[in-house]
DNA sequence: CTACGATCGGACATCGTTGTCAAATATATC
DNA sequence: GATATATTTGACAACGATGTCCGATCGTAG
């Protein structure tokens, strides 16, 4: 800057004044700047600004996602990108990959770079460890999951809704020997799910304690595995739903390999790509990972903004996406 | 910084040594320092110190994909936040979604944030716009297609011999009606793809001047009418290339609306999720996201490290995987 | 007890920018 | 032409850290 300066035979700071588009430059003063700025190729440094200017905001923030592999993550980076982006806020991504401790450290890398603000999807036991920094007024918006241990803004799928929706539709359809089948048990959205799925069938007056529960699957094949036993047992079900799309896949999976692929029912959590050109084409409970980021992100920049609510979970309704696999119905 | 001094009763240079692991203090101090830091909360702000530090590394990186929300980019993506996570350095990543502008946009806002370095995936019709910033010595790498304009490294997918291995294959399953469904000609790899595979053609000595090339597709929806067209007209192909996912996607649905899925042979370029589980299953040439990733992050950090090697092109080969659809015969 | 090197600690300038404030210049008013 | 007022402009300190460099302290040998 001060190059800039001098080659335009002006003092730094005008050319501050021009470069931040300040009043009080004359048209000549400002042509000159530019000109030289142009012709020595200058950049203004965000961060030294960012040093000094009131509110010491450096327009960025960090992100934390499962995975930035994740196809739902994906889609939420993107909506988040996209509105933060037209503020001309730039986004830190990072990838926690289910270890608690990833999230403190990576949280603590955003926090030294001096984010506006972090939009987290919490994993760990408890997310007290951000209370001295949300108390100094770091705004702060959880996703997917609500946060423990600190109260903040949180934008989540109606889980237990979701599935108890899918519950009411299998048994709309005359089903009444559904099956579960579950992720990890310390996911709380995993919980939800299941709570909610049990629930629905509980109120429609089916006895919940013969529903077989299989949970703590984390992956496809635990998932097919899980499926073969259900199905190759005595009184086996004849409706599944997979709270998970890893676990969607195995049970597809196993489905086919039974055969059974049309005549047992199937409801999915999470759409998928290709879901309506599978045969069936699979019924699932879609999230709307789009809306969920351009929430989290609508309502970070309202606290960036200086917003005061009291904190809100904002809750993203899900939907059942209708596509064979969830009508079909139990055999006679 | 200067509270926690004033709160251990040291030096403000004192806590910077504590805090940097640097050497020359006494253990007594050093706990002092530490607790008081501790007692504070005290984040160090990376940004301040980047100003002073030589070579002002502010261990932070850009990252320009064509959409975070796109699962190719995603696993890209992922590598390098891996790769470069591993060394401290955070990823700002962004989407440019075909336009050009957006692109020069997002690597000045990078710019102005003063990243140790850029990984890039070219869109406009030049990218000499970065030569300032590149002869200042600011590392540069590039993935998925070539730069125009500049020298730099680039890390690229086999495209034409991937698509040749395509075109070997359906030929070696008895083809000679093949057809070529490509993406925007305006995009280097879709035109690279074009060339391998109709050069492959012609080298096996069938005519190319009969292959049925149809390009500018963009989406499922243009795809899938392209294959209509193809398949109902007088003398259809009957074997098929798609060089980019959301085209084979879309000849997929053409095909099953024909009801012609198990006779008309079908190779997509780009692996997807599920394609096993498509009948018959897809055969792909599948691209390795995650190399190319790593090996992007791998030269981007030798760059950043001092590495002067003349730019070099890497190319990391695609592989076909063998599903079904590549492996139907013709008619006889 | 002094001299000396090793260790430890702090004062100060500096990085690139912006906020403050006052000086310089132009313009308007009488 | 003199004064008042508005407009431009720049000098300087400050943001939070680190590099440089010098001074203080300590232990030990002579």
């Amino acid at each position: 800057m001060r190059h800039v300066a001098a080659l335009a035979g002006v003092g730094i700071k005008t050319v501050s004044r021009v470069i931040n588009d300040e009043p009080g430059v004359s048209d000549a003063t400002r042509e000159k700047v530019l000109s030289a700025s142009r012709q020595l190729n200058y950049q203004l440094d965000m961060a030294a600004g960012s040093l000094r200017r009131a509110g010491r905001r450096t327009l960025s923030v960090g992100l934390l996602l499962p995975s930035v592999s994740n196809p739902f993550s994906g889609e939420i980076n993107r909506a988040i990108e996209d509105a933060l982006g037209a503020r001309g806020i730039a986004v830190f991504a990072a990838s926690l990959d289910d270890d608690p401790q990833r999230e403190q450290d990576i949280v603590a890398a955003f926090l030294g770079r001096r984010v506006d603000g972090l939009i987290l999807t919490p994993i760990a036991r408890s997310q007290a460890y951000v209370i001295p920094e949300h108390s100094r007024d770091l705004p702060l918006v959880f996703i997917d999951r609500e946060p423990v241990g600190v109260e903040a803004d949180a934008v989540v799928t109606d889980n237990a809704a979701g599935s108890a929706r899918a519950a009411a539709h299998l048994i709309s359809r005359g089903h009444t020997r559904l099956a579960y089948l579950g992720d990890r048990t310390d996911i709380q959205t995993a919980r939800e799910r299941r709570r909610g799925f049990i629930e629905e069938i509980g109120r429609q007056g089916i006895p919940t304690s013969m529903i077989p529960v299989r949970e703590n699957l984390h992956d496809e094949e635990s998932a097919r595995l899980a499926v073969l036993e259900l199905l190759t047992a005595a009184e086996p079900p004849t409706a599944i739903f997979s709270s998970q799309n890893l676990i969607t896949f195995g049970a597809m999976r196993a489905l086919r390999e039974l055969g059974l692929s049309k005549r047992v029912a199937l409801i999915g959590f999470d759409d998928f790509t290709l879901a309506d050109m599978m045969d069936p084409g699979v019924t699932v409970i879609a999230q709307h990972p789009e809306r969920i980021g351009k929430l989290a992100a609508e309502r970070l920049l309202a606290r960036i903004d200086g917003d005061q609510q009291p904190p809100h979970t904002y809750v993203v309704p899900s939907e059942l996406i209708q596509r064979g696999s969830g009508e079909l119905r139990p055999p006679a």
